[in-house]
DNA sequence: AGCACGCCGACT
DNA sequence: GTCGGCGTGCTC
């Protein structure tokens, strides 16, 4: 017998070995074989009788056992090839490695018997809310005891990386969410496809845990799908609760060897209820009956900084046709090409239309000015504190002023990322926030100058106003450089000790205070300025769910956006709640310019020394192949790299097309079949 | 991806 | 004269 390994190089073909008769190898197990003068672990893709190869077979060396099951196999095979990267690159970037599963922080577990001195005082600083590992070891005798307590049980590895936990008691159904429920719980098994389309405080969720329930109750498993590590604890805790047992977490941040656990756990059949990110699409739960994507829409199911260039959504939807679950997309405003499909009958659309947390907040554009926090705005925040509520401000820039220009008109960059340089005004630094690079006295590179002229609104310059106008009220910042700090934060803010959070994208959604009464959106403007033709989609998205924040608990909730353009239909429409108004006007535009759903643009990206050459060579090779390319476009280096796009443009065929244009890739260029940003 | 082999610049 | 740059080529 031979089998078809399948190793983590370039090379898209797996390579063949003699399977040795004393060792049990099937397809899906993971191996040790000897390359050149290296051994390397693979994952076996097949096994047969005649090898492809014609020289001299080598043995495997050794067998991990299992590590995929056939049909995992099959999907990340097939996800490698749309991708136009190697199998074995692709498994060993998707499928877990067993390793020393190193705890970092611990969490009570079942409640303690006969402890030890040393025990105790563990589990006593424990309690106390000591979670970190290496302070328990310092206790005397703690290291030992730690190791004892975990053994028993009465402390647990925590497996998300911070601690929530929430009672809520089993809520009443609408007769919407009822209906939707049904309408699911009767595609499980089936392979049927929804788009669960509710506003913020919809009840989205709950209709996910009954479905969920309804899975788990019939002995299939469950796959819950979140955007983003930060708004896993929620979901967890929820699905938990709904369950009656933890669900198992799967998200690419989680150390290596948690991973594996949840991973191993769901291969043996054991882990049934699983939530995560983009990456747990692939978790190969046992007899998978539900599959739920919340917020769809969000970009970061997307994997694109690295092949394999997978969408979380179309992982799910191959699943769900290859195994026969249900598949739940949620959204408050659904990505245009998902309601396309759904408008065309391709998956069925249940929809939430009333709110159950809450009521509607009032909404209201008022004219940005020249003042960050403008009259209008400030007028608002004055009234709510006042009256007792917190109020969001949502800002989608990091820094002080997010731009410096010299008197000669040349705008800071960073030397090797070459994107305009942020002023932080905490270490009064200017900064990079590709590369992190500080400068603290930069000089203009084209005249030498030192005297810059600083623009732009960032989450720091309005916390400093906030401040400013708002002496006495608590003010806290909410974004990618105090996110070390978030469980502390909205612990805070859910005491009512923070009056005023700035936050940058990442309190946009999901999160339910409800003394929250005012959101202000400091500037709308900017978000429809990116180069890409998903700018207004991605507008609607973050104004709707900003708006969303706004009055969860039983005060009215008020939001104002400081805006210029408020007809701009993103924005007009955001303002109403009007997704179907704002689909409407965004598809005739995808479809006068021929973006997507009305063409597939597949990006070409070239990196590496004169990339805008080779990729504008390339892109005249498939121009005379008839292939439609846009481009090249230069892009910002990455880690000093040069890069070069190309865009090609064509029907749900180009992929293939391309494939057999491009039968084997050059080290320098990569090929993503769907990707969500083109900046 | 590594690691080898293989031809042209600045140094002990 | 060597040490070493990284350009192609191969690994079952």
């Amino acid at each position: 017998m031979i089998a078809r390994v399948a190793l983590p190089i370039p090379r898209a073909a797996p390579f063949d070995y003699a399977v040795p008769p004393e060792l049990p190898v099937e397809a899906g197990h993971r191996v040790r074989v000897p390359f050149g003068s290296r051994h390397l672990w693979g994952i076996v893709v097949e096994v047969q009788g005649e090898p492809t190869f014609p020289g001299p077979l080598l043995p495997i060396e050794a067998s991990a056992g299992p590590v995929l099951s056939p049909e995992g196999l099959a999907l990340v095979s097939e996800v490698a090839r749309r991708s136009f990267v190697g199998v074995g690159i692709a498994l060993a970037r998707l499928v877990p490695a067993p390793s020393g599963a190193r705890v970092r922080e611990v969490e009570p577990g079942e409640g303690p018997t006969d402890l030890t001195t040393a025990q105790a005082r563990v589990w006593e600083a424990v309690r106390a809310g000591t979670t970190d590992v290496r302070a328990l070891r310092r206790l005397p005798g703690g290291s030992q005891a730690l190791r004892e307590l975990l053994a028993l049980g009465t402390l647990r590895p925590r497996y998300l990386p911070f601690a929530y936990r929430e009672a809520r008691k089993e809520v009443a159904l609408t007769p919407h969410q009822e209906r939707s429920v049904e309408e699911i719980t009767q595609g499980i098994g089936l392979g049927r496809k929804y788009l669960l389309v509710g506003p913020p405080g919809s009840g989205k969720t709950e209709v996910y845990l009954r479905a969920a329930r309804a899975a788990l109750g019939g002995g299939q498993s469950a796959l819950l799908l979140a955007p983003e590590v930060s708004l896993l604890p929620q979901l967890w805790a929820r699905a938990g609760l709904a369950a009656g047992r933890p669900p198992a977490p799967y998200f690419g941040e989680l150390p290596g060897g948690e991973r594996w656990r949840t991973w191993a756990g769901a291969l043996a059949g054991e882990v049934r209820l699983a939530v995560g990110t983009r990456s747990a699409a692939f978790l190969p739960l046992p007899n998978l009956g539900l599959l739920v994507l919340d917020e769809e829409g969000e970009p970061a199911y997307k994997q694109e900084e690295m092949a394999p260039y997978y969408h979380a959504r179309q992982v799910a939807e191959a699943r769900a046709a290859r195994e026969g679950a249900a598949l739940v997309l949620g959204a408050s405003a659904p990505s245009v090409e998902t309601h396309f499909r759904a408008e065309r009958g391709e998956l069925a659309l249940l929809s939430l239309p009333e709110r159950v947390v809450g009521s509607p907040p009032t909404v209201e554009a008022v004219p940005r000015g020249e003042d960050v926090i403008g009259p209008r705005l400030r007028e608002a925040m004055a009234r709510h504190l006042g009256a007792g509520g917190q109020v969001l401000l949502f800002v989608h820039r990091l820094g002080f002023y997010t731009g410096a220009a010299c008197r000669c008109r040349t705008v800071l960059r960073c030397p090797t990322c070459e994107i305009p340089l942020v002023f932080h005004l905490e270490d009064r630094t200017f900064r990079c926030h590709a590369c992190g690079r500080a400068l603290r006295d930069p000089r203009c590179p084209s005249c030498g100058g030192s005297r810059f002229h600083l623009f732009g609104v960032g989450t720091e310059r309005v916390e400093h106003e906030a401040r400013r106008l708002f002496p006495g009220a608590a003010v806290a910042r909410l974004d990618a450089e105090t996110a070390r700090d978030r469980d502390r934060i909205l612990a805070a803010l859910a005491r009512g000790e923070i009056r005023v959070l700035v936050g940058a994208q990442m309190v946009g959604k999901g999160l339910d205070f409800p003394g929250i009464t005012l959101v202000g959106v400091v500037n709308a403007d900017g978000l429809l300025s990116a180069p890409d033709f998903r700018a207004a989609e991605r507008t609607y998205q973050l104004l709707s769910g900003a708006a969303g924040r706004a009055g969860r608990g039983d005060r009215p909730g008020e939001v104002v956006v400081q805006t210029d353009q408020p007809d701009f239909y993103p924005i007009r429409c955001a303002l109403r709640g009007d997704y179907l108004g704002f689909y409407r006007e965004e598809l005739r535009y995808r479809e006068a310019l021929r973006y997507p759903p009305f063409a597939r643009l597949v990006r070409l990206l070239a990196s590496g020394r004169d990339a805008e050459g080779k990729a504008e060579k390339l892109g005249r090779t498939l121009t005379a192949q008839r292939f439609e390319v846009l481009g090249p476009a230069r892009l910002f280096p990455r880690r000093g790299i040069p890069r070069a796009q190309l865009l090609v443009r064509g029907d749900e065929g180009v992929v293939e097309a391309l494939a057999a244009a491009l039968p084997s890739l050059p080290p320098w260029l990569s090929v993503d079949p769907d990707p969500v940003w083109l900046g």
